[in-house]
DNA sequence: GGTGGATAGTTGCATCTGATACTATCTGGC
DNA sequence: GCCAGATAGTATCAGATGCAACTATCCACC
């Protein structure tokens, strides 16, 4: 039990961390997160970012290094250093010559589509996996409650400091 | 499965990234969670851990490391490095002497109550902007999906190496 | 046609994280 | 009692991450 006699104030006590949004979402992110990862990891030797790369330009095709920022919403060095790897790796071939100087056009070479085409039924098994058992109207809601949340996360972030305007 | 069937596997091209769940759940959960680490690093100078530890002293009262570590599911490492910046900051206390040498008790000091109790409004108003416009139906649901997830990736992280066996 | 500011990408640095190894202590069988 | 193994917690090391600073290039405007 509790240490001081005192009980807790309501509204401390009114916070359970296994009931709080955030806690919740953050656990069961890293544990499918860790899961995932050390599956990639273990097998094909890719982190997240890399796999994400690949995934985008197989579905989208070839792009500079900030379009893989905007769509993945990864940070630009973790986009940088993930590509580095798949270049090392002859999973990505980058046209440096271009109408723009700057960027370089990334895109899968046909390892780099063999590789995509290995992991991805392993990717949805997981996926299945994880899902099983769930209803799937549930799965789609879950989704859309996500990028509802996450939405939510960059406006609170980006343009009030503190989430009092949200709550006015 | 089918892994090389086919030259352009349907496998592949179901792939979708913005569809896939462990990427939309990531990329919500670092969302959120940069949101909620900022506001509590910018204003108490917390990080997330440290944060969890007071959650849970101020629900349960005082207990050992290892039951902190089981209660919230963060690393020991990650447990015994909070507590020891809380303690420094006077914000726990330890009680060195037990009927066991090996562990410690710790336990939130009267300051640390007093943070505690300053936080979790602030926490609330976080969740509940958040959550802002949504169906607290929803909302339970959402929760409730994921800790199955949660308890998904357990599973098979800690008794399968893949998740064949939970597709059969 | 040069100059200021924006953009693409890399590097450096400081931090966080987790796996491993280690010390100290406890427990159970002999 | 004593030793093997389990447990609590810490220290050490490697890798991931993200911010800030930097270089190089492009664009707009005078």
């Amino acid at each position: 039990m509790t240490l001081q006699s005192r009980p807790e104030p309501a509204d401390a006590a009114s916070l359970q961390l296994d009931a709080y949004l955030p806690y919740r979402l953050s656990v069961a992110s890293n544990a499918v997160s860790r899961l995932i990862a050390r599956a990639y990891e273990d097998r094909f030797g890719l982190t997240i970012p890399q796999w994400r790369l690949i995934c985008v330009l197989a579905e989208d095709g070839p792009m500079n290094q900030s379009a893989l920022v905007s769509r993945t919403g990864m940070d630009k060095v973790t986009v940088s250093r993930a590509a580095q790897g798949l270049t090392r790796r002859h999973l990505l071939e980058r046209s440096e010559n271009d109408l723009d100087g700057r960027s370089h056009v990334v895109a899968l070479s046909l390892e780099g589509v063999r590789l995509h085409a290995e992991i991805a039924p392993l990717a949805l098994a997981y996926e299945a996996a994880l899902i099983s058992g769930l209803d799937p109207h549930e799965v789609a809601l879950l989704k859309r409650l996500l990028l509802r949340l996450q939405g939510a996360a960059g406006v609170l972030a980006g343009e009030t400091p503190s989430p009092s305007q949200a709550l006015a």
